[in-house]
DNA sequence: TAGGTGATCTTG
DNA sequence: AAGATCACCTAT
């Protein structure tokens, strides 16, 4: 079991950085009892001050309010009236920042996952995309905010991805937010089949 | 490629 | 108070 990464992995670095160094380490669930882990593999990263496609950006709302917050706590909430998105807020207080957990390698308690899911087998769609991850992990809007220096939800440690196997490129779904929308702020492992979109 | 679904934010 | 919008997913 590798260790909790603390509040100085979050709070330290560029949010694009913070969004790479996430390649490759556990994220950990237990919900009621139930323990999931999963080795990220997709991430984007969100700047709230130069960055149009970040719900934080130059505006804080109560929804927005926990990215202005300290790094290294949840933010989730509800897109299209259907899908959480679970994100990791980065950088210190009055920054805010975040990173998007769009998929992930299932790893640990893959029949909690299974049955959030409603599917019978695993398969690389079980947690790709970061409405079924969340789902597979059993996060919804009442995770929005808690603490990953705690013991509900938090991310492991593990070696830092090779640059040569990460890939770079455009995010998903943020076409409205015009030039920003270009910045290549999506990162993947090449090598993995649980990924979302390539 | 369309439609489901509801919180959030903006406008009036 | 109402209307537009939305960091998605599944099935036709």
């Amino acid at each position: 079991m590798g260790k909790k990464l603390n509040r100085e992995f979050y709070e330290n670095g560029k949010v694009e950085q913070v969004a790479q160094q996430l390649l490759g380490k556990i994220l950990v669930t237990n919900i009621n009892g139930e323990l999931c882990a999963g080795r990220i593999t997709e991430t984007e990263a969100y700047n709230g001050r130069m960055d149009r496609a970040c719900h934080a950006y130059q505006k804080k709302t109560q929804r927005t309010e926990i990215m202005y917050g300290p790094g290294g706590f949840s933010y989730v909430y509800l897109v299209y009236g259907i899908h959480h998105l679970f994100n990791i807020v980065t950088n210190k207080r009055d920054f805010a920042d975040a990173v998007l957990i769009r998929a992930i390698e299932p790893h640990t308690g893959i029949e909690h996952m299974l049955k959030r899911r409603g599917l019978k087998a695993i398969n690389p769609k079980l947690c790709c995309g970061p409405g079924n991850a969340a789902k597979a992990l059993g996060l919804n809007n009442l995770h929005n905010a808690v603490d990953l220096t705690g013991d509900l939800i938090w991310v492991e440690d593990a070696p830092i991805l090779k640059s040569q196997h990460v890939v770079e490129t455009t995010r998903i779904g943020v076409d409205y937010a015009g030039e920003d929308a270009k910045l290549r702020w999506r990162f993947y492992d090449s090598r993995s089949k649980f990924v979302s979109k390539r």
